[in-house]
DNA sequence: TTGTAAGCGTTATCAC
DNA sequence: GTGATAACGCTTACAA
């Protein structure tokens, strides 16, 4: 592997001329044409190892996310990865898989200078290990005023997805859904809900249960069927797209037909880049631009740009074949 | 920052000791309590970025692939980042949205010693990029002798599903697919679907276009019009789940009955790690052992051990709503 | 405009 | 066992 010596050696200039070359520095035509060819013959490639010692910047970012076998992580990281392209950056993909040991390792992971920052996105209580030198953006979740984060419109989406689901012809409503003690963003969705709700006099049931993923799914068939016989729920908005799917299920399994008896709204929208057919209606979040956001302010941070602490993105309301009309 | 040798000075030792401690040399018990609570006290992290100019190993590699916006292809990257966490490795994404150039840049990413190695799943013609130097293990690609290939058995699993759907009832057989120039695996599938049909005297149809994914598409329609109608074909395999969809919907457009009429089966089957219902019956691929398969054959090629040249690995049936019983 | 040389944080090779 | 020290490939003053 040719270094940065070897092409002065061929170019017959010095290491300091090539290594102004390289960074778009002023040079003589004539100098400027021999390291060019130098660099062809050799073959050259700057080392990011060495210039990421000496500079402490080694465009590379890490995304910190639950898992990206997931319609909604893998559509994020596609936007996000596409996105840092513009800004010669890498992406380090990271998976916690809901670990917090994962997570934190991750987040260690800066400090040894591996990445030049974060995107995360995490529901664990990792506030501890964020040290405030560390550039990091934070998705979805609010940690603190210093970490600027993004976030779609959660609370309107929750009172999109009421009144859609009241024009449609539903007459009382229930949310169902689940989040962790840190989690704003899914209890911003049923206060929207509850919002809507109160301001325009309908009956509403709120179901939100202050846990994991499977403790609340192991708790689900009881709740849907509580909402259904006991309490007359005609319009339910779930948390999220794959709770909705598991609600549709139960729904099925209890012979009542969507949308005729009940209609059913989910949260996230995030679509598949292949045409698997998505029935299901849903306050979609908009993805390409919420990666964007990240990534730009982002960028921002770690070059001691201003960024906006707080970013709120508009959802829209995307209907499917479980609302009728 | 703290450096070795701040641990070095405040544990009064030299940093070849520390270096040492760190990378699991022998030393006096005394030296290692001191240089112990030194980095304790230091909150010290070694620099990767120093370690890989010094080893030339940075304990990264690169996954290239089409897109991770795609099950298949997030489901692979989940359980390749799972697998190289037993190697203390780091995955860097990069989503090549087939475009030749992306590709090419990141294959020489490799070269600018970013990464370790490389896991590429690619059908174009970057050959010529990929130097034999570099570590790199092909999924699903043959390349040439050198560069060890993983693939699952494709020929077994074209001949499977032309059993499964003989078994089913279906009395002629179609494969629809398409692929690229340098796109073996397709190839097999449909090789093994016709050895199958040859062998035991069954009525086929082979329908194969050389080319990209959207002239097939647009193709597409015409193909399923002519087998349904002309041809009468009752039974279909199509070369991957994403177009299955595709001629699922041509289908009903058609006003032909699945699985009634026409029964299908599709190529690839990776699932929703939530459970978006996925009711394709489809050959599937062993995605974790696909990735288990790469990630330990990339390791031992870094570590210049011996790693098989090609890999194949077995599929299954996955049976759904689009075929009978 | 160009060259020289120090130094980034490690590892590794020597002596001691 | 331990301590100096050169070297990895690059950037950046500063000198020429």
């Amino acid at each position: 592997m040719a270094s940065i010596k070897d092409v002065a050696k061929l170019a017959q200039v010095s290491v300091g001329s090539v290594s102004k070359y390289l960074n778009g520095g002023k040079l003589k035509e004539k100098t400027t044409i021999a390291i060019e060819q130098a660099i062809k013959d050799l073959n050259y490639e700057k080392n990011t190892y060495a210039t990421g010692l000496r500079t402490n910047r080694t465009h590379t970012i890490a995304l910190i996310i639950p898992t990206i076998w997931h319609p909604f992580f893998s559509e994020l990281a596609f936007y996000i990865e596409a996105e840092l392209r513009n800004y010669q950056s890498k992406l380090i993909l990271c998976n916690t898989q809901n670990n917090y040991e994962n997570e934190v390792a991750y987040i260690s992971m800066a400090r040894q200078n591996k990445v030049d920052g974060l995107i995360a996105l995490t529901y664990s209580n990792v506030d501890e290990y964020i040290s405030s030198e560390m550039p990091i953006v934070s998705i979805d979740r609010y940690f603190s005023e210093k970490i600027p984060t993004i976030m779609s419109d959660n609370f309107a989406g929750g009172g999109l997805a009421a009144e859609k689901l009241i024009q449609a012809g539903a007459k009382k409503l229930a949310f169902i859904g689940y989040g962790s003690i840190y989690d704003n963003s899914t209890r911003d969705r049923y206060r929207g809900f509850q919002a809507y709700c109160q301001t325009h006099g309908i009956e509403s049931e709120i179901i939100y249960y202050e846990g994991r993923h499977h403790e609340f799914n192991e708790k689900l068939p009881e709740l849907v069927q509580q909402i259904i016989i006991n309490k007359a729920v005609n319009g339910i908005f779930v948390v999220n797209d794959e709770q909705a799917y598991e609600v549709l299920e139960l729904l099925q399994k209890n012979k009542v037909r969507v949308p005729e008896d009940v209609q059913v709204i989910g949260f996230d929208g995030s679509q598949q880049s292949t045409n698997i057919p998505s029935s299901l209606s849903s306050i979609r979040q908009p993805i390409p631009a919420i990666a964007a956001a990240a990534v730009k302010c982002l960028i921002n941070v770690i070059e001691k740009k201003e960024a906006p602490l707080k970013t709120i993105l508009p959802v829209t309301y995307h209907p499917g074949a479980t609302t009728k009309e």
